[in-house]
This record gives C-alpha cells, structure tokens and sequence, in this order.
DNA sequence: CTGAATGACGTTTTT
DNA sequence: CGTCATTCAG
C-alpha cells in the first residue's frame, strides 16, 4: 500500500464513527464555524476528530493548532482521546485551559509589561487572592466592618474579567456602584494590584487579562502568535467572559479558522462573569459563520425519555438560538422519571438512602454510577447521615480542596517564596510560620523599612539583618530575623540542585515544620498524613516528567489544577455533588432533590431575575442522566433552623406530565 | 500569641 | 442549626 493510501485510510477511521452533522463540523475547516452541541450529542467527538482530520488531511502541523478550554480535566480528555487518532509518539497540539494558555504565553514575555514582573511570577489562587486582599484592606485601615473581602474579591474579579485595571475602575463604575463602595473597591484594588505587582504574582484573572493587554501593546508578538496558531478551538463557548472572548478575538482576527462549541443550554456561570451572549454574537462578530448543530444524541432509551422532559423544561427559556432543535428521534422511550414528593428533608433522604440501597445491591448498579444532586451544599448534611444509617459508601464531592488545606499552603509559600524571591505574600505567610518569635510589631518594622527603601521583603529583611541598629531593633527579633533569612538563603542553595521533592522535605525539616506538628494529636496527625501525600504527589509528577520538573512549572500545575482530577465514580462510591458542580459529567442514575420554590429556582436567583440560569441548571442535572432520574422535594423543610414551606419547583410543573411518575412513600 | 467566647451569616466556584 | 471569623481576656 503506498503511503498515500494509507494516509486516506486513517482518515476514513476518522469520519467513519462520525454521523452527518459531527462529519460536516470535522470537515469544515477554513473560516468561522460555530457548533451548537446538546448535551450526549458528541461534542468532545467532534474536537478530537475534527483535531485529528486537521492533522491527518491537511499539511497542518500540531503547534499550529490551539485547543482551548475551562477545565484541566476537559483538556486531559480532549488529549486522551486525540491521542489513539494520531500516530503514536506524534507530537499533540496545545490543548490548554484558558488560564495555562495565558501563563504559558505570559512566562515568554511579561517582563513587556513591566519591569516589576518577571518569568517567575507566582499564581494566586482563590484562597491566596482572599488573603491578600484582606491584608489590603487591612493595611488600608478600612474595618472589615463596611468591607467584606468576598465582595471586593468580586467586584475585583469582574472588573479584571471585562479588562478595567486599576486606574479605570473608577470612572468605568461610577455609575454601577454606590459612591462608598466605588471608592472603597478603587482604593482596594489599586492597592492590591500594587501588592500583586511588587510581588511578581498574578492572581486567576490576571492571566487572562495580561495576556491581552500583552498583545494590545505588542502587536508584533501579537501577528507572531497569530502566525503561530492557525486553528482555533474553542470548548464550552457558553461560559466565556469578555477577557477570554477578546482573546479569543485577537488570535482568530486574521485568519478566521476559529471553531467554537457550546450549548447555550448549559450556561451556568454568568454571576462569574461567563457570558452566554457571546454564543449568540457569534454570527454577527464574525459574519461568515457556518452553523452546525448537533442534535443526535447517544443515550440508551431511557435517557430519550430524560432528554425529551428536559427540553420540555428548557424551553420556558426565551431568547435562545433559534432553530436549535433538542432532539432528534426518540425512538422507544424508556422508564419514566420519578418524583418524590416527601413530607421532609429527613424523610427525602431516607427515600434516596434506600433507593441507591436498592440500585445497588438489587439492580447491580455500580456505586460510581449514582450521583445525588443539589442546589446548595448545605442539603449534603441530612443525606450523609441518612447513607451511613444505610452503610452506603459515599462521596462528597467539594470546592474544598487538598492544595487548600493549611499546611499544604504553607509548604507551597515556602517553595513560591524560593522560585519567586519577590514574592511578599508567601514571606509573609511563612515568615511565622511555624512559630519563631517574629511577631506582629517586627514584621512591621521590616515592612516600614522596605517601603522606606522602595524594596522587597526579603530585600529588606537583608538590609535590617546586616546593619543593627537601623530599625531599632532590639536584639531577640534581631537575632530570629537573621535566623529566617539564614534559613531562606540556605534552601535558595539548594533549590538550585535539588529536586522538587527534596527540596520540599528540605522545607519541612529545616524550618522546624516537622518538628511542630510531632505531637500525637489526630489534628498533627492529619496535616502530617496530608504533608505526606502531597511529598508523595511531589515525587510522582517528577517521575512524570522524568526528572525535567522545574519547580516553577510544578507550582504552576498546582495552582491551575484543583484537584488530583480524580474521574467521576472512581472511586466506587456514590457521589453527592451540587449541580454546578455536576455539569460534564454523566451517571447512569441521577437523583435530584430539593425541588423546591426558593431552593431551585434559589430565592436570591428568584429575587434578582435569574430564574432563567436556574432553569438552566436543572436541565444540567437533569441531562446529567444516562439511564434514570429521579427528582424528589420536601413540603416542609429545615434549613438554617428554620422552616421551610416553599412548596414544590415551578420547574416540575413544566415537565410533561406524562413523563413523570409519582412515587408515594 | 493563644484559646475561648461571641456574633453574623447563610447559592453556585471550571481557573 | 452550624460555621467561621473576629474579638477579647489571659
């Protein structure tokens, strides 16, 4: 067979799994291409393959494309899936998240945008955002009282997500915000982006944000990067916010050969600042747009029937696209859905309780194939209890995080401080930490004496260690400050040989940290046991890396990775999650429960005229179900230590009726 | 600097 | 009803 025939034959392989509108978005490859994706209708398919015909049909090469996404885990999937279309150990294009993207763009040149930052700058996470900003505020001397760090967090965040910096905030919310809070935010923000800078650190917004203003500013590197990436992908285009779509804009301008996939449907995040409309503007921005929409749907027959009641349920929303057709062909549907009307949460979660008990042990079903879903966190608590009465291994899958435990952060303030010696916010974390004697009184005299001399912390803390008397010093605090920075100048050594994990235990030894938690308390016990794992998860990413892992990119990891992405039902137990949190995911049996006024629609959605995102958001866990779904509300429930009556969800009213099975206890 | 006491608060959180 | 964060006393 010559090459060229072979050549056409893997191609085939790439079309032939393919129905007609996921071939047409494969295929279709110069200029704008919309794709509007249902959910089970392919969508993951259709990037990979559409990725791989790049590659195989064309003289594509793999660095000319650029995959994009949200979540690290799409990315990994999107990957593990290209990968068996390609030849083996053939190079992969970039596929990134949004936020690695801009890092790994910014890494290359930030020091464009200012002397104070360079290629080592630190990452900040949520958690490190909140407490920078309310060291802001406190060193503005603003009482917590009036201000509220989650707010200003916000306020911050949003403004950096539509790309208002600092000198502009002002004036571009004047008129959104009440006088008090414009000023306090303004005062904030210019601070703690002054900290940020000094610091070399960027928080999440910041990568985005930078990025384009990188490339406003440079538009040579911008036309290089442009000449780069010839393809453009764009994964859950719903949930773009305006920094990404300008991003996205200014690397698709050229050329135009940008393909974007989402479902409007499935647009949950606005109040973080996504915004559907841009799927809508799609069109108009870029006029020669192909439109594909994908409707075919592979789902047993009894997720027909699911899909079926919640395009129902979707359809109360106005202004979609039109024309978008949920489904397809039905066929023989299934079961229908269930719903349980219970006279309390206690009496809706022994029903679940004993449901799952009889999947499980009855019908055969895997644990990791249940999910129970719900609007708030808080609904987890009355469900626990009753899947432990039922001795139901269980899940609870959370925003809180492993990298978020405390002593994790430390450890991680250790090793930025070592990569990023600029970097203020992790002095400061550790400085103390574990206690040493330095107090609040010193740091402040070393804080005083760095913005006297217009340096850094550790700048300063050099300067106040070599000449005495300079800070009026009294010779304890002294003596304990040369020790830190001792300790600091020591493990810079041996960040220069060490490896990652050595280094880390290195942290941990010579600061003392070890020896604070020796006690035999189940409290040291588990940050002990917690420290472990995370050396464990150091020497793992090395090998992974095969020693070429650079502790600035394995931060770097850190910070853009949650979670030890750890795949839905591995773990072999039943998963309780919100629903935000269900979306991308799927389970053969789905319970939702809380359908209640006030719950889902959530009041506050209620009082600020969402109702439309919570509609969408149950038909996210509705269409979370391969197989069976099952819907539950209380009539009176207890929340908050009050009681509840808010009646049953509007949303089951508009499910069709005959789709709905009640279930009496 | 630490621990207990008090009080405000309560939606969702891809990075 | 619990939680978390802040505050105050030791």
């Amino acid at each position: 067979m010559t090459t060229h025939a072979a050549e056409e034959q893997l191609v085939q392989a790439i079309l032939a799994p393919l129905n007609e509108a996921q071939r047409a978005a494969v295929t279709y490859l110069e200029g704008p291409l919309l794709v509007l994706a249902g959910p089970g209708s392919g969508k993951t398919k259709v990037i990979t393959h559409r990725i791989a015909y790049l590659l195989r049909s064309t003289g594509v090469a793999p660095e000319q494309i650029l995959g994009v996404t949200f979540t690290n885990k799409a990315a990994e999937e999107m990957r593990t899936r290209l990968r068996p279309l390609l030849d083996t150990g053939s190079p992969l294009p970039w596929i990134r998240t949004f936020h690695a993207s801009g890092a790994r763009i910014l890494r290359a040149h930030i020091g464009k945008l200012s002397p104070k930052y360079n290629s080592n700058f630190t990452i900040l996470d949520q958690a490190d955002q909140r407490e920078a900003l309310s060291r802001t505020i406190k060193a503005l001397d603003l009482s917590s009282e009036e201000v509220k760090p989650a707010i200003l967090a916000g306020l911050i965040n949003r403004a950096k997500d539509e790309l208002i910096g600092p000198e502009e905030f002002r004036v571009r919310r004047a008129e959104q915000l009440a006088p008090f809070t414009l000023d306090i935010a303004a005062r904030v923000y210019q601070k703690y982006q002054r900290l940020l800078e000094e610091s070399n650190a960027l928080d999440f917004a910041d990568l985005i944000r930078l990025t384009v203003k990188l490339f406003q500013t440079d538009l040579q590197l911008l036309a290089r990067y442009r000449e780069q990436f010839r393809y453009l992908l764009v994964d859950e285009y719903q949930d773009i916010n305006q920094g990404q779509y300008l991003l996205v804009r200014l690397l698709a301008e050229r050329d135009e050969n940008l393909c974007v996939v989402g479902d409007e449907d499935q647009a949950i995040f606005s109040w973080r600042g996504s915004d559907p409309a841009y799927i809508l503007r799609f069109k108009r921005d870029f006029p020669r747009t192909r439109q594909i929409e994908l409707v075919q749907h592979y789902r047993w027959p009894q997720g027909q029937r699911i899909l079926r009641a919640a395009s129902r349920l979707i359809e109360h929303n106005h202004g979609r696209v039109k024309g978008v057709r949920r489904e397809e062909s039905f066929g023989r549907l299934g079961l229908p859905i269930r719903l349980y009307p219970a006279r309390d949460e206690r009496d809706e979660a022994e029903f679940v309780a004993r449901q799952i008990e009889h999947l499980w042990r009855s019908e055969g079903t895997e644990l990791g194939q249940i999910a129970v879903l719900y609007r708030v966190n808080t609904l987890s608590r009355v469900l626990e209890e009753a899947l432990i009465r039922w001795g139901i291994p269980y899940e609870v899958v959370r925003g809180l995080r492993f990298y978020e435990r405390l002593e994790i952060k430390d450890l991680l303030a250790y090793l930025r401080l070592l990569v990023n010696p600029a970097d203020d916010i992790s002095l400061l974390r550790v400085i103390n930490r574990p206690r040493r004697g330095i107090g609040r009184q010193t740091i402040q005299a070393l804080q005083r004496c760095a913005v006297q001399h217009g340096i850094g912390l550790l700048e300063g803390l050099r300067l106040l260690v070599g000449q005495p008397e300079a800070a009026g010093l009294k010779a304890g605090p002294q003596k304990r400050l040369a020790a830190f920075l001792d300790l600091i100048g020591g493990l810079q050594q041996l960040a220069r040989q060490a490896s990652p994990a050595e280094l880390a235990q290195a942290v941990l030894e010579r600061s003392g940290y070890w020896r604070e938690l020796g006690d035999r308390s189940a409290e040291a016990e588990e940050r002990r046991g917690n420290l472990r794992e995370f050396l464990a998860q150091l020497q793992d990413y090395q090998q992974r890396r095969e020693g070429e892992a650079s502790l600035r990119d394995l931060l770097e990891e850190i910070a853009l990775v949650s979670e030890s992405d750890h795949e839905a039902g591995e773990s072999g137990q039943a998963l309780l999650m919100t629903l935000h949190a269900s979306k991308g995911l799927e389970f053969e049996q789905v319970f939702i429960i809380g359908l209640e006024e006030n719950l889902l629609p959530h009041a506050r959605s209620l009082a600020e005229g969402t109702i439309e995102e919570e509609r969408r958001l149950c038909y996210v866990g509705m269409t979370r179900a391969r197989m069976g779904l099952t819907l539950s509300y209380a009539n009176q429930r207890s929340l908050y230590g009050q009681v509840l009556l808010g009646g049953h969800s509007r949303f089951l009213e508009e499910l069709p009726p005959e789709d709905l099975e009640i279930l009496s206890a």
